[in-house]
DNA sequence: GATGAATGAGGGTTCATTCAT
DNA sequence: TATGAATGAACCCTCATTCAT
């Protein structure tokens, strides 16, 4: 029950934005009475709520099952598993995650979520240690901060706003390229 | 009396979203009656776009200036310049900015104007090919669209979700690094 | 509760004409709160179109058991009933006929509902048929039509508007030998 | 600019009903400003009642010149008069007529104001008393009010509600008919 | 637990009317 | 006198939420 109405929020949100997404709605769309709705979530929001979190969930098992995945060695091979996560999971449900996001963004500073980019942050820190020799930062905290901006947002467009005159492939691989080129980057100071 | 509305629409847009913006809050907040809040605009909708348009205007007009100021020569002193205009237009009413590229998708064709951000990629591509010594790329339309959206999501971040612990300076920097990496990168193919 | 609310619609329509019939003083009058109005009735025009289904549905009824009624024979016992009819459905709730049929043309379809004014039109249409020997016209179709035309609107004017000085028995009398004498009067033609 | 102003109520009467009809749409029209609009009404209803004289006026101008003009002796030829105007009044602006009684009720007293119809009733009491011998009834006063209701509402309904598959000059040629076979129609009492 | 009829605060919007210019 | 920007009460309607069954 709790399932139907977390996909009929989704449907509905999906076509209909949260302001227009009407809980009585959604209860009929899930066929389903309203009261028994309020019977497992105590208002509208928190099916938002919900459905973030379902979605987190997904988004992180993906993105744990790739990064643990063997390929390629050295640390663009970490970037291009990290990238390949990244993509995974902003195409499991794009739209959705693109409403969602609208309302409640996912990749917050790492400290204010401690889960899923949490972990991430902490993945992609203990990479650029375990490359000392090929990345050309010093402070490695910032270093991570960018590796993850750049992964997601950049991700997040490719993905959800993709240029209609450019190949994917070539995009996915373009991504690669910044993100190992920053970590790389020999520079001044 | 069009401003004073504008600035009501754009605080109560900030405290409540556009969902929880009522016309009769706007118009009370600019001291104005509801009735000639819709003299001047036809709907609530509309109180969006005009604020959205207005703010376009004045990013672009921030972004210009900035652009074609003196500065650093070389492909890194472009760069820098592009980050600092970004930067500044993003600085520029953060959180306004952030509520309207939230609620915008709902009112507005779902093509970016193709004013500003088109002159942008204009001016990025003009940029490389202004250096073709440095620029590491034979696809110029890749990478000028890899810079416009490197520069938009970074800044984006650095500004409206600013990691507490690394110093804002350093992060400009660190944006400007990034893209100069990218562009100067020298890569397989 | 529909039925309530119909009353009280009925009771505002009175009073203050379409116009100034508020679907949340319709509600308050009938007990019950708004949403529960718009739970039966999609909109303010609903209800009128409710009314006047509710009413000619009344007025249908005595009508037919009127001119079903026994009473006086020949022509002229015919014309008795059906003014006799007439009268009693326009006494039904004079007032509210009267609202009723000034507001109708806004929310209806133009052609008189071909139910209620059909079923007369072919019973006086017959009843002109089953008397050929004092009927003293030729085209049918235009005796019929007088008929129901003179019938209608001097009951409706009888009832509505009734003069002060004039007895209503006598008035209905008067009614009855207009159309007698309209459908036996022999002319030139 | 009182006419213009009466001009275009006229106009957007027709066109949206009273309810629909703004006082702002309507001095528009009028090409005059809303506030000289109400320099010379008081508010929306007198606009109404002004249309209303006019328009009273002018039926009445053409009545009395019908009424007036020489044609048919006896009483046919006084009924035929009468009946044709009427019908020269009904015909005036049919659609304006309309939207006027359908208003009316709600601004005026209920009594029929005594200058047109109590012109027109005095008339038809004088006709009927000038032609005794083949005037059937006793009770002239019923006899006028019949006479004067049933000229009134079966020209109405003719002129405003023409039945499609009858002849127009045949329907006038029965409201005479109807009108003097009542008028001349020999009773039991 | 499940239901869904009932609730009513609150929303966007209109328009008759006023009054300073 | 003519103007029209400004007013704000009031309207129709929605929808998150409750609670008796």
């Amino acid at each position: 029950m709790v399932d139907a109405i977390l996909q009929a929020s989704a449907r509905v949100l999906l076509k209909h934005g949260y302001a227009g997404m009407s809980t009585n709605v959604v209860a009929q769309q899930a066929g389903v009475s309203i009261g028994s709705l309020y019977q497992y979530f105590p208002n509208k929001a928190s099916l938002l709520t919900a459905l973030h979190n379902r979605h987190a969930e997904q988004m992180a098992q993906s993105i744990e099952a790739i990064l643990a995945a063997p390929g390629g060695h050295g640390l663009r091979g970490e970037v291009v598993r990290l990238v390949r996560a990244a993509m995974a999971a902003h195409e499991m449900e794009p739209e959705l995650h693109r409403q969602l996001e609208k309302e409640r963004p996912f990749f917050e500073s790492p400290t204010d979520e401690p889960g899923l980019s949490g972990d991430i942050h902490r993945h992609i820190l203990r990479l650029l240690q375990e490359h000392p020799d090929v990345v050309a930062h010093s402070d490695l905290a910032l270093a991570a901060w960018m590796t993850m901006r750049m992964t997601e947002s950049l991700v997040h467009t490719a993905v959800l706003h993709p240029p209609h005159d450019l190949d994917a492939v070539r995009i996915e691989a373009a991504i690669v390229d910044a993100i190992h080129a920053f970590l790389t980057y020999p520079r001044a100071g």
